[in-house]
DNA sequence: TCACGATACAAA
DNA sequence: GTTTGTATC
């Protein structure tokens, strides 16, 4: 693939719906068309009374806080983050509609059904990556060239050409002029990215047509510039940012405007090299960014500065998991267990609610819970934030609550005077939790509950769970790697990873009290799975001593003892700063190994849940893989490797990386002489 | 190179 | 204020 091909091969959109709750509610409460409105959440603290989706819910007076603004407010001044008594001040007409309310929480379902019907719209024609409830970006390409190849040279207009700009062509007819030019002048990426627009233009119209919502696109070479370009002219139109107009756009750009630099990496990239805009960012030579900044950061800043950008549209439009949280500020502040429990229930009841449509729509299934908090301890205690996570085999709320009860009692054990200041639970690692009767899960024991009717789902192929490890799923909304997690069966998930990466305020569970605890839980558990318990690992509590010491006698699983499993649960033995690896621990991993820990998914599936007989009688490739896994499953953990660490540098959390991935040339090649960058045109 | 849990950061 | 994704160690 040649340089060019890199840098203008590809035409990318991104696509965000404008003012995005605000027209849904607009949908909801069509009397407030063309009125200046916003959207607020108030949080209802201790009330639990709900605010129906499909009920009227425009509250002028309110004073919650806007996280949508529609245009009309915006041209007086109304911000997102405003209270409503700021924004009235603004603007006195502004009509507030309240966010839905359910479980005594903002109830977000009615926006993501309408992000989920306007990408399925989008993703007509292209792949298509989930980028927020109002966002995505697509990789239309080859839709592009199909154009490109029928155009003879002249990219077919858009649709609603008026809702149509070119990067550096401002003004009346500027956008129509442009695609006039004589064939001779168009370079090849601009044609493509002219053809592009043109798609583009044809799905947004499909999306105001079908659904009626407006929304703002950006056609470019790669994300970065897609996204900018989205949001150079909104509400309802869309920009093209062509390679040569990028100098022009980008030299004075603010740092901060571009993508992962708006954050702490971007402050002190600034900070550091005492600049403020793209075009200086360019100027700066590669050696003194790697000096500033990791060696893989620097890279990508210095291709970045330059409007280079190798990052892959991933094929995704489900999100990854599931989650619900609430604050309590102030005098909220959660401060005894009836009340944590009470809201943990509702937490808990919406996760349930929501993993069991996810589950009839999309046919997946979460196989991790997540909880956490933030807290403040009392007096001389520390707070901070704390999460643990478990197996998730029954997604039920009474379960989940429970289990997340038991982390939020350890936590407030030692802190006297404790106070909860947030509570959230997570639900991740999907995989396929079949429907259909023709697959291997009929001679398993049931695990997930019962299987569902069989239903087709559009554009959501389906593997057997048991089959699903060497296939990669369709559009990466399933695991395709070794586990969906590491306790299986289930430990005492709430202990703690490596004790040295933890606060001081973890640090009693590395205590004989904890050990003893989760020993005798990870057994308790341990037998549990086996048999179908409903509980989850969380669930695993400190005092059933006499439970723990009737399953005591002996969980075997492929002939290994678990009976030791609390003395490593929990662990990171994988590596870790320093950490230091101990004998016991490892014997205590190797047990949880020969439980099938470390297992991929498709060894979840132990021997012990198939019936022999069934076993037998499956066909011999199914029986290899099988046998095979149960093998994999007991390979020791690696060691622990020393990681010396650097000094502490700016680092970005996540785009170097992306690059890495993507495989980008070495320094020098590909990238343009390189202190003038920015003086090829002016900024 | 991977896997994993807990955490931090960035964004909508 | 309520989410979601991706990074590090
Ligand atoms: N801090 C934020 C930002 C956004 N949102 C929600 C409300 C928005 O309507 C939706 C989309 O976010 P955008 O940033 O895309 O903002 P809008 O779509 O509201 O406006 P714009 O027209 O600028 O895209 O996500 C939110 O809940 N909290
Ligand atoms: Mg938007």
């Amino acid at each position: 693939m040649s340089l060019e091909d890199l840098q203008a091969g590809r035409c990318i959109a991104h696509v965000d719906l404008d003012a995005f709750y605000v027209q849904v509610e607009l949908k909801q409460h069509p009397s407030l068309i063309g009125k200046p409105t916003a959207v607020v959440q108030y949080n209802p603290n201790g009330d639990l009374s709900t605010l129906r989706p499909d009920e009227e819910r425009i509250f002028n007076r309110s004073n919650g806080s806007l996280i949508a603004v529609g245009y009309e407010a915006r041209a007086k001044g109304v911000k997102r983050g405003m209270r409503g008594d700021e924004a009235r001040k603004a603007c006195p007409d502004l009509n507030l509609v309240q966010v839905p309310v359910a479980h005594g929480k903002a109830d977000l379902t009615l926006y993501r059904a309408c992000g989920k019907q306007v990408l399925g719209i989008l993703a007509r024609l292209s792949i298509a990556e989930r980028a927020s409830i109002d966002e995505c970006y697509l990789d239309i390409s080859e839709e592009a060239k199909k154009r490109m190849a029928a155009c003879a040279g002249h990219p077919p207009l858009p649709v609603n050409l008026e809702q149509v700009h070119v990067c550096g062509e401002e003004g009346e007819g500027a956008a129509e002029a442009w695609w006039h030019r004589p064939v001779g002048v168009w370079a090849p990426g601009q044609r493509l990215l002219a053809c592009g627009a043109a798609v583009v233009a044809e799905l947004r119209a499909a999306v105001s047509r079908e659904l009626g919502f407006s929304c703002s696109a950006g056609i470019a070479h790669n994300k970065i510039l897609a996204k900018l370009a989205s949001g150079m002219h909104k509400p309802s139109q869309q920009t093209v940012v062509t390679l040569d107009c990028v100098p022009g756009l980008m030299g004075a750009l603010p740092i901060p405007k571009l993508r992962q630099l708006g954050g702490k990496f971007g402050e002190e990239v600034m900070a550091a090299l005492g600049i403020s805009t793209v075009g200086e960012l360019a100027a700066v030579p590669l050696r003194r960014l790697e000096a500033v900044c990791g060696q893989d950061d620097a890279m990508w800043l210095h291709r970045l500065s330059r409007g280079i950008d190798d990052e892959e549209v991933k094929e995704r439009q489900l999100p990854k998991s599931i989650s619900c949280g609430k604050t309590f500020r102030g005098h909220t502040a959660l401060k005894d267990f009836p009340a944590v429990h009470k809201w943990l229930g509702e937490l808990a009841s919406e996760l349930e609610e929501r993993i069991s449509a996810d589950r009839e729509e999309n046919e997946r299934s979460p196989g991790l819970l997540t909880v956490g908090m933030w807290g403040e301890g009392g007096p001389g205690t520390s707070g901070g934030s704390v999460s643990r996570s478990c197996p998730l085999r029954r997604p039920e709320s009474a379960l989940m609550a429970a289990d997340a009860l038991k982390l939020i009692k350890r936590w407030a054990a030692e802190r006297p005077g404790w106070a909860i200041t947030s509570l959230y639970m997570t639900a991740s690692n999907f995989s396929s939790a079949p429907t259909g009767a023709s697959t291997i899960t009929r001679f398993l024991k049931p695990r997930l509950g019962s299987p569902l009717p069989a239903t087709s789902a559009p554009g959501q192929q389906q593997q057997p769970t048991i089959l699903r490890s060497p296939t990669p799923s369709s559009s990466g909304q399933l695991v395709q790697s070794a586990s969906r997690h590491s306790k299986e069966p289930p430990g005492p998930s709430m202990a703690p990873s490596a004790a040295e990466q933890q606060p001081e305020e973890l640090s009693m569970q590395q205590g004989q009290q904890a050990l003893t605890a989760d020993s005798a839980s990870g057994v308790l558990v341990a037998a549990a799975a086996l048999q179908q318990a409903p509980e989850s690992a969380l669930q695993a509590d400190v005092q059933p001593s006499s439970t723990a010491s009737v399953a005591a006698e002996g969980v075997v699983s492929d002939g290994v003892k678990c009976s030791n499993y609390g003395e490593s649960s929990g662990r990171n033995l994988g590596h870790g700063d320093g950490a230091q690896v101990d004998a016991a621990a490892v014997a205590g991993k190797q047990d949880q190994a020969g439980c099938s820990l470390d297992a991929p998914l498709l060894l979840q599936c132990t021997e012990e849940e198939i019936d022999p007989e069934v076993l037998a009688a499956l066909p011999a490739d199914i029986q290899r893989e099988l046998r095979l896994a149960q093998m994999m499953a007991r390979r020791p953990p690696p060691t622990a490797a020393e990681a010396p660490r650097g000094r502490p540098l700016p680092r970005a959390k996540q785009s170097a990386q992306s690059a890495k991935r993507a495989r980008h040339g070495r320094p020098g090649r590909g990238t343009a002489p390189i202190t003038d960058f920015y003086r090829r045109t002016p900024g």
